[in-house]
DNA sequence: CTGAAAGCGCTAACAC
DNA sequence: GTGTTAGCGCTTTCAG
């Protein structure tokens, strides 16, 4: 079951090896009859061209790196990244890309294996996700001439010049926050982070609603935790001393590491303190109680990274491409609106 | 800053393109001095050989496919596999691999993409994970002379013919369930799963280990759940009526669920129902109360998962490698063996 | 609308 | 030890 190669192609269906490549790339000007005996024996034969050769040729290797510089121990612990690279997945397996995946776990893994990637010609373009606000990987990977797409909004330094899809962190921080001031509640906390530009636009959308609403934001009642379960368990137990009576999280791991921390000390959520996450993951609607949070459409962000990049690989990349998905509340039992 | 061809840095160092090739590609048989030179200037240069040039030559990608067939939804919740992945990513790092991710969530898309990855020469090998039992991907692939290691031990009927790494499941389900016999339970359940040969073996460890201490199986107190929290919630909702003493959770996801339906029933961990899970995950440690579980190595599983394919693609796929590593029992306060 | 022919940048015989 | 040369299988002018 030797590999077939164009020419044997063109051999079987008695043309040349020329016009099976138009045929392959979708060329116009083939006579429908002669396309149609071409694309009859590439099927029966199974034919694939070689990507090697395809790419060596053409100068495109129709492979993504889809990359997440410094990975901090487990970052990846946080269901969201799972979720993306579905969907990032999915969306190459449709438009016939592979997704090159690099994770970089120290400065140097990331020096060595990005040289590699940048200049070996392997890599038509770059999807980048889960950078922190002061990794150095963007600004370094901006002096080659390799196109990429971030997922979250860069520093507002570069905004401009990088394109990127986001999600509208700052309106749904913004929607949480007012469902919990109408709701009554006055000493409202936060559990932010400090990572990246999402939990800076949640914090700001957080302090938005307050600040509409005529509330003064209590200093003491916002603990910075990170992206985990655990962040949230313990910044929560360092807030429950100053009695909040409610709760806005920046991600639903930490909404549950907060309600855990609640609970431990004998109150009950919502009735004592109430909860409200971010991200609507899966686990957040299972949640007991199930959880009040902010939805994001983590799949349509996956897809239109990868569209967006191949748009800019086939195109232009100019101007770069800004695309902030909206994001909706979720209201469920945590926040205490419902039963 | 136009990319070189070996070409061009041969000039450089005033020797042919050959020598170059052979300075990269560690040939013996180079004047020292020679060789010296060359390095010096691929150093200063920044010369990255060309991947598609290469592998058009050389018939060799250094891409290794990731695949994931037929991901039940979101089969990729539970925390072990961006664990996996994580060690994959790593170790392909280090050898100078790039990992290609296929996740399969619809047979089509599992049909169209592998027929793609097979046939084009895109990818040297692959890792074969997260299969089930009534997968048909794996049988599939062995009829194409691609190489490839699949994580996690196959069906018995053609795991001897298949390269594979995988943990001792029955071994440590023996070491859990052995541990709630000597701690004098004796109405142990378990919460099962069905969806791949994990399963199969950490079910199979479990019986022996009551066999062993003269136990029966109560069949009754053997229930199956999926991989997830949510599962093993329900399941041991379904369990409680016939009040176990004690559950062995084929997982910790499954384990956290069923302490959190124990909880809701009033009753506490372990003073009612001792649990002990399988895995280890970080959130294992951390959980309430902190969980005996049987750890596995996930880190070495998937470097040498790496490692046994590049041996593979080197020498000779003849004879299959069998790679079963050991795991150890983690005795924290779930199980009520501690406080 | 189709074919011939010239590379793409590298590896690997084969000479010397 | 090192250079010369012939491809690897495809895309893409250029003719016709």
């Amino acid at each position: 079951m030797k590999r077939l190669t164009l020419e044997e192609i063109g051999q079987i269906a008695g043309v040349s090896r020329s016009t099976v490549s138009r045929v392959i790339n979708d060329h116009p000007n083939i006579r429908p009859a002669v396309r149609q005996r071409v694309e009859d024996v590439i099927r029966q034969t199974g034919y694939q061209p070689n990507s090697a050769a395809r790419s060596l040729a053409s100068s495109q290797s129709r492979v993504f790196g889809l990359v997440m510089p410094s990975i901090l121990q487990s970052a990846f612990a946080d269901p969201y990244y799972p979720l993306v690279i579905q969907a990032i997945s999915h969306a190459c397996n449709q438009h016939d890309y592979t997704p090159g995946l690099f994770l970089f776990q120290t400065p140097e893994e990331e020096e060595k294996v990005s040289q590699r990637i940048v200049a070996s010609g392997l890599i038509d373009g770059l999807i980048i996700t889960a950078d922190t606000i002061n990794s150095t990987f963007v600004s370094k990977i901006q002096q080659y001439d390799i196109p990429f797409v971030q997922i979250g909004r860069p520093p507002a330094s570069n905004a401009a010049a990088i394109s990127y899809v986001d999600v509208d962190n700052e309106a749904g921080a913004y929607l949480a926050a007012s469902h919990l001031v109408q709701l009554g509640y006055r000493r409202i906390g936060q559990l932010a982070t400090a990572h990246n530009t999402a939990g800076a636009d949640r914090d700001a959308g957080f302090r938005h609603a307050l600040a509409d609403r005529g509330l003064e934001v209590d200093e003491a009642l916002v603990k910075v935790s990170d992206f985990s379960e655990a962040g949230g368990y313990q910044a929560m137990q360092t807030l429950l001393s100053r009695q909040p009576e409610a709760v806005f999280a920046q991600s639903d791991a930490i909404a549950l590491g907060a309600v855990r921390a609640i609970r431990d000390r004998g109150l009950n959520v919502p009735q004592d303190i109430a909860v409200v996450g971010f991200d609507d993951m899966p686990l957040a609607a299972n949640a007991d109680p199930p959880l009040t949070t902010v939805r994001q459409p983590i799949n349509r962000t996956g897809m239109l990274a990868v569209e967006t990049l191949i748009d800019i690989v086939r195109t232009t990349p100019e101007p770069a491409r800004h695309i902030v998905l909206p994001v909706e509340l979720v209201i469920r039992a945590s926040s205490g609106a419902v039963n």
